[in-house]
DNA sequence: AAATTCCTCGCAACCGTTTGCGTAAATAAA
DNA sequence: TTTATTTACGCAAACGGTTGCGAGGAATTT
């Protein structure tokens, strides 16, 4: 049993025990030119024999660079946002990059926390989804300021922000699936929305009245819900619907676990779906495919979110790097296909 | 419109403005005593002024202390996971730490190179879950062998090693599931298993078998599956099992997506579930209780687990802290309940 | 009033890497 | 051979905080 005693080697060590300098070592690390081949592979192989690895704090510290972005999402057990996390995590990692994953649990407080804790730690860019109740974004100017872009996705700043901006086409998604419902005949259409502080439910409810008014249909204020979208909230949003008629005749909802749960209660209640209520939900959450009848929902294609943030970081890192262009930086907004799928419960 | 200067203020330009010394205000941010009253709140005053946010590398290289705390999981979306980080990063987030989360993919390779960056930004420690195929756990020896402390949990090292290993009882979970297929009449018990390279379905197949031994059966070879838990592998040991009588009357799935492949693949087949064929899966995917009919399956309560974690965690933070014992530390093994959920598939 | 203690704060070295500058040796050009 | 150029490497100063040591001043003791 070789008892190796905790040390952790660094570029002089390594630089003592091959008689260079800590400078050479270095410049080997970072495959600078003018290093002599001999030298570099003498270097290479102390370093696979001590296994030694750079202190990523030091480098940084110097070199006043990361190779870490980091990411604030409101939860990564929402389906969307794990798919769209796995995607950017794989992609950065071929690029040399780190993720640092944050979650804000929905708290505006924490996200601003983490805002802060994300630039101590001098992460080369910050991707981020907001909470639901986020309509200031002052919080991330500390980052833009010290030049560290930002990129936001999916739920993003209403008003202008110099960020770039990733979002899904949710204005579509809600014209979508309720321009479907009418083409189903459905007259009585209830909307569960999510919050309006909230790009997302903005743009869905705008497309949702557009559908409604190319029916000549009025969007009845008792028929439509602004609210969190958990199961418990659906329910009772549904109960409120359900307690006196006219009934109605389809419920569209924000977020599959409202339409998840708005099918259950019309189960519940002995009410048929499709047949005497239709149902859409969004997002094509895993169990919206499985619950019987399968139900009808808006597809966001989160690998297609993922990949296309990539993209657009790394040509931001690129621009960041080249110069500090103070203010000068384009911010595009990209908006990303949305595509219903049609199942059972419509 | 202010056209802010990109400054990165460091203590020394506090320092400057206040008419101090970069000490000073140092031994403020760390809560030195013997500060003056006035002086720490003339510094803190200005912290909030200018948005100072001290340099995380900066410290951490001087202090070679961190409070980022690093996790290697093999992939966020696996809903017991995404409630255990959950969980991890809310209690951390309490104790002044942060996380790092890392998703290896199920990749050995991944996971190796993962250890190796947690360690070059000298995490404070590292929690991880390995891939399925990892048998040799001595990359995580860079840790250990530095004074990181490791704390594994759900897919554990099965040869010994010398770190914290909190791990589900899963082999009460697996006699759990088995002796409610025996106890409803079941005798031709298929179980579908993960690797057993991997800790938790070794400790599964083990319940299984012992629950089998007490109803003296056989466990027949030509209904064990030992493979990786996708729908795809399942769907093909299903069709292999239903490919000639006598069929089986109940299936065990140690985990959900394959029993609930199973029972999809059941109602294609016309077999009737529960009648004709049991079902039970394991860890309570959300899926499993909306699904008709409801999947029964373990419950392994991740909560609980996140924050067993943190708890050992802390613990080993402070001993760590302490003093550098080499390799006199505890190495405790904990092992957290699970429960059986009875739904309708059984 | 002198001596002692305590409080408050500055000095300066250090953490591990990076990098501009300088220099010696090797090579190419004159 | 001399001069100019290139190559290979070392020196030393940063990067932004932390911390042991020591000094000056105020408060306390004798």
């Amino acid at each position: 049993m070789k008892k190796k005693p905790p040390i952790q080697h660094s570029i002089h060590d390594l630089a003592r025990r091959l008689n260079l300098s800590p400078a050479t070592i270095s410049r080997v690390l970072n495959n600078h030119p003018h290093v002599h081949k001999e030298t570099r592979s003498k270097v290479m192989a102390m370093v696979e024999k001590v296994g030694y690895r750079r202190n990523a704090m030091a480098s940084g510290l110097r070199s006043n660079k990361t190779n870490t972005v980091g990411l604030i999402v409101p939860r990564i057990s929402m389906f969307f946002h794990a798919e769209v996390i796995t995607t950017i995590q794989n992609e950065l990692h071929r690029h040399g990059y780190h993720l640092v994953i944050c979650q804000s649990n929905d708290s505006l407080e924490v996200e601003k926390e983490l805002t802060r804790t994300l630039y101590a730690s001098r992460v080369a860019a910050v991707i981020a989804s907001c909470t639901l109740f986020t309509t200031d974004f002052s919080h991330f100017d500390v980052l833009t300021e010290n030049n560290i872009p930002v990129i936001f996705y999916d739920r993003v700043p209403i008003k202008p922000y110099p960020a770039c901006i990733i979002k899904g086409d949710d204005y579509r998604g809600g014209y979508l699936a309720t321009t479907h419902l009418l083409e189903q005949g459905c007259r009585r259409i209830a909307y569960i929305s999510g919050p309006l502080t909230c790009s997302v439910y903005v743009d869905r409810f705008a497309g949702h009245r557009q559908a409604m008014q190319e029916y000549d249909l009025p969007v009845s204020n008792n028929r439509v819900f602004y609210q969190e979208l958990t199961a418990e909230n659906a329910r009772k949003a549904m109960k409120q619907l359900f307690s006196k008629k006219p009934y109605p005749d389809a419920v569209f909802a924000a977020n599959d676990v409202s339409a998840l749960e708005a099918l259950h209660f019309a189960k519940e209640m002995g009410v048929s779906v499709p047949d005497d209520l239709k149902i859409v939900g969004y997002s094509n959450d895993p169990r919206s495919a499985i619950i019987a009848p399968s139900m009808t929902t808006i597809e966001q294609f989160p690998t297609n979110t993922g990949k296309t943030i990539v993209a657009e970081l790394l040509k931001l890192l690129k621009e960041y790097h080249g110069q500090h262009t103070a203010g000068v930086a384009s911010y595009p907004t990209i908006v990303t296909a949305v595509e219903l799928i049609r199942r059972r419960s419509s």
